[in-house]
DNA sequence: GCCTTTCGCAACTATCGGTTGCGGATCAAC
DNA sequence: GTTGATCCGCAACCGATAGTTGCGAAAGGC
């Protein structure tokens, strides 16, 4: 019963989603489809250089992909990219849930006078 | 549709299990029911004054709990706290997945000549 | 042609994750 | 009870990162 959950994790992909401004950018291109360092910066509490570094962090893991356009630079979210993020939120949380549970269980059966061999029976998964 | 995603999610509480040095951690802790930062520091590749620190900022958040044993410190995980982190994790899955299925949708859609119009009538949440 | 906008680059600051080093408290053993 | 091992907290330091300001260059709009 070691620690095994985070073996399939990306740190890089989550670490990138783990920045709060970057999470509302991405949130931002989902709901607008692109925008640019400029236009994401609008809507943000922080300058258009700190969106731009935040947008090299989220390229560099593929969470986004740029199209330059005239002096502009489109940004857009990969889809594929983000939809695999999203599984890793959803797994860590699935594994630790299991976790809680288990104790949770193991806790009442200790109320309850069962010994925990006995209840270490019951369906594994 | 703007981004909403965001509001019910508590910074602090996220960046605490952004660090995956955390999430390990957090994970050893459930598994073992407790442990001080010097037992925890064994399974890691990090120093006993590293975790201590992680530690502090746990405990901040109140994902852990310190109770002292003579000159140990015996940590154990707040049931409630993390699996209010886990729902957390889980709800901006939900809410990006949701995000990501309409854009497919919407592709889908236009790809099959029928108007963005008649799909937005679709389920609405 | 001029002014605005958008961008990239550089310097600087603060915070954070990590390290090393030290001194103090507690437990065990003799 | 002194000695030694262990567990801890505090402080200084280092590298990376999230943020700022300031500047110059390139592309559009008039």
């Amino acid at each position: 019963m070691s620690a095994v959950l985070d073996d399939r994790v990306d740190d890089d992909l989550w670490s990138a989603i783990g920045d709060p401004t970057r999470r509302r950018m991405l949130d931002l291109l989902l709901s607008e489809g692109s925008g640019t360092a400029t236009s994401l910066s609008d809507r943000l509490p922080v300058t258009r250089q700190a969106v731009a570094k935040h947008l090299v962090v989220l390229d560099r893991v593929g969470l986004v992909h740029a199209s330059a356009v005239g002096r502009e630079r489109q940004f857009r979210v990969d889809q594929a990219q983000l939809a695999r993020a999203v599984a890793q939120l959803t797994d860590v949380g699935a594994a630790w849930d299991t976790r809680l549970q288990r104790i949770k269980r193991l806790a009442e059966a200790i109320e309850h006078g069962v010994s925990e061999k006995d209840r270490e029976r019951g369906p594994r998964r």
